[in-house]
DNA sequence: GCCAACGTTGGC
DNA sequence: GCCAACGTTGGC
């Protein structure tokens, strides 16, 4: 079981949105990277992420769930990329800025910390119980 | 708003 | 297939 963490901008996609999207949730489209490609590609139904929030929040807010595996992304007219669903879960206590990221020394590796540009990130199994106390959860 | 980091594109 | 130029992202 893997862990996640996928980042908007809340100006284009945000957390309210998700909410708001329900249990059917949505798909999350516009991956243009191919690392960022390699990990929807692995990742199962059921297997949760942290949904964060870039540039304006900075922080991990709440938590989502894969509900359709990987499958081509109808806005890429060069077929190359691909999208899974999301549903929201639920929302964090508090959100967990990336301050307080940097600041925990045991989330130094953590990829959000050193790689803030992949918007598709894997999160280990022990920052992802570090990252949700943090939150509140 | 600036700029560093990174990915992609295209000329050779 | 290399690498310079360019565009984008996202933290500050």
């Amino acid at each position: 079981m893997a862990y996640w963490l996928y980042k908007s901008e809340p100006s284009t996609w945000s957390w309210d949105q998700q909410v708001e999207a329900g249990p059917t949730g949505t798909h999350w489209n516009g991956v243009r990277n191919h690392v960022a490609k390699k990990h929807l590609q692995t990742m199962e139904v059921g297997e949760r992420g942290f949904f964060y929030h870039s540039n304006e929040g900075k922080a991990v807010v709440g938590i989502v769930e894969v509900i359709r595996p990987y499958y081509p992304d109808d806005s890429d007219e060069t077929g190359r990329f691909g999208m899974v669903d999301l549903r929201a879960v639920a929302p964090l206590g508090r959100p967990v800025t990336l301050e307080a990221i940097k600041a925990e020394p045991r989330l130094k590796d953590m990829v959000l910390a050193n790689n803030s540009r992949l918007s598709v990130q894997p999160v280990s199994a022990a920052e992802w119980a570090i990252v949700r106390e943090m939150g509140g959860l």
